[in-house]
DNA sequence: ACCTGGGGATGACACCTGTCACGAGTCGCG
DNA sequence: CGCGACTCGTGACAGGTGTCATCCCCAGGT
């Protein structure tokens, strides 16, 4: 019987994706959880052997909650199971130690053969997803772009990026700038629409 | 037996509701659609009487769905599931002809009660949202500025936005400005955020 | 010691944006 | 009819934005 925790923000998914995996006779759903900072105490408690974890959850990410998992229970799996199929994404789930990386787009009923082959130590991720994730490559933003950029993504004016970072308003301009010019946008919005869809940040 | 049609376009959620909502005695799941625009066609063919639809899907909103569903099939009775509790969705959603709102924040055991409810006619909305609704009011903006508003969702230059639009650059600074006057913002991609987290566009 | 690249900053320039004033056409309503 | 609301447009202006050249400092490689 593999014991299984979910993490999602969102409670009805939770409890809907335990009844799917509880109809299976060889799972069975340990701990629900609806925030990434609540992962590991429960994973712990409940003696979870494989965690699903959303990516956006409010506490911790799930990227974020996996690498936790990863240093602190390091005999529980992770597996993604996300809304969003970004590229960078799936490179940083695997380096955060996550054992699968599924959308939330594949159909009911594979879910549980990837929670069975991530049990069994095998690494379960989309073929789809994968080529993306090696078409799109590593991110070509400097941590410094990747920062400013993260806070021009609600459109805030540089005066206020400026504050928020501690930067003169020419050096965010500037940081801007290379970021546009590394993504092919031609305004800001646009590079850090671009940067998120591919999970640069 | 209340037969239940499921519409969400992320396959996995879809499955998962049909298996939490199966496993009551009282409710079977006889369609499944990814698409809005699939919804009223396969609402008639399975003979539906409830039918949850979230509110983003390709094809048609959940929104539209629900306006075809109250002409085509009166008999049928529909309910929005949806992530986003917008307070314009609310209002939009009921002039749609929906009988109840739902998000999927709300505990999976009440989701169950909410399709008998709405299935013996009585109307199902969460009272945080309902009164949230009635806060907000309705939109301030006229339907120029909508549109315009919707275009520059996307961070995108004016120019773009007045071809788009067919219409001269000055008209679309205009509107937006106007749209930014009503919205409290100071840019118009702030304008664009707000109007679309009040349910404005 | 030298070179390279990231980070931080300045100043200048062209262009884009937000605001305002103003005008003109259409439509519905009292 | 007159009025108001909406729409479309122009022109002008202040301020924000994107780009570029040019510095400085510092950490790593060679």
């Amino acid at each position: 019987m593999i014991r299984l925790l979910l993490a999602d923000d969102q409670a009805l998914v939770r409890g809907a994706l335990a009844a799917l995996l509880d109809l299976e006779s060889d799972l069975t759903v340990v701990a629900q959880v609806g925030r990434g900072d609540e992962v590991v105490e429960a994973a712990r408690e409940s003696g979870a052997d494989v965690c699903l974890l959303d990516i956006e959850m409010p506490g911790l990410t799930g990227l974020e909650a996996a690498e936790l998992l990863r240093s602190e229970l390091p005999g529980v799996r992770s597996l993604i199971v996300t809304t969003f199929g970004r590229p960078g994404y799936v490179r940083r789930a695997l380096d955060a130690g996550a054992a699968g990386f599924v959308v939330k787009d594949t159909p009911a009923r594979e879910l549980a053969d990837a929670v069975r082959r991530v049990h069994a130590g095998l690494r379960v991720v989309d073929p789809t997803l994968a080529a993306e994730s090696l078409m799109a490559g590593p991110s070509p933003l400097t941590a410094r772009e990747t920062e400013i950029l993260r806070l021009a993504l609600d459109g805030s004016p540089v005066a206020t990026i400026a504050r928020a970072a501690h930067l003169s308003q020419g050096t965010v301009r500037n940081h801007l700038s290379s970021a546009i010019g590394k993504t092919g946008a031609s305004t800001r919005g646009e590079a850090a629409r671009i940067a998120q869809s591919r999970g640069w940040l």
